[in-house]
DNA sequence: CTACATTATATCGTCGCACGACGTATTGTC
DNA sequence: GACAATACGTCGTGCGACGATATAATGTAG
């Protein structure tokens, strides 16, 4: 069986951390891309911060969890400037694990009627 | 309608303070009481500190988000050292809001395949 | 009866992390 | 030519989690 690292001890992920590995994980983005793609998902309720972006990018690249791709984009549409990441496949399995997580504690929340019941209707 | 403190500038709760909301969410509890409570919920996995508890129930109690109720139970199953804590109906509105802002999370988590769909059977 | 584990509450110091402020530079628009 | 947007980054502050530590009552095993 697939044995990599445990992601266990790095849960649970920060709020932030997750929307970072989440947003990458549908396709390698840039820095100032991880921002907008968070901002419209969230409909603009989660504005993460220059500060804590590049930080938690910085982490995430000593982790393992992200990567930087080797090839740049097609030439004519690229920008020097921008700076490309993609989820590892342990970054993957970090991220699947903290969505699990959650799916746990929201199970728990429904049984305590903190939600309404997916069969209520 | 119901209109009382907005829950959402208190979003995201740190797991640790939602794991106190969630124990509470079924009843009162004592302080020692939501220790044992969400590390049996969690299987072991969450084994808060005294330290991260007594503080966080300071800073709940301060937001009113839980408050000590007034009567003591049966006094023959009473135990004098033990304190009381129970939901605000503030409380649980952050809560639900919690919860609520989770499953949107979870839904994102899914539509990007990190989670087996609801019906991939 | 005397250790030791458990129940129970509480404080303190450290460290990690989010976040706003600031800095730099390029590109696009009015 | 000015200003907004794109794009990367650092630094200081402050909050919160957590382990260590303290105190004390109760329950249990030897």
């Amino acid at each position: 069986m697939k044995e990599g690292r445990d992601p266990e001890p790095y849960l649970p992920l920060t709020p932030a951390m997750f929307h970072v590995l989440l947003s990458l994980a549908d396709g390698e983005k840039h820095g100032y891309g991880i921002l907008k793609e968070v901002s419209s998902r969230t409909e603009g309720k989660v504005e993460l911060s220059t500060g804590t972006l590049y930080g938690i990018i910085k982490r995430l690249v000593n982790e393992g969890m992200i990567e930087t791709p080797e090839n740049r984009p097609s030439p004519d549409e690229d920008d020097e400037r921008r700076r490309y990441y993609r989820l590892t496949p342990f970054g993957l399995q970090v991220a699947t694990a903290e969505a699990e997580r959650m799916e746990k504690i929201i199970s728990i929340a429904r049984a305590k009627n903190l939600l309404r019941g997916l069969e209520t209707a």
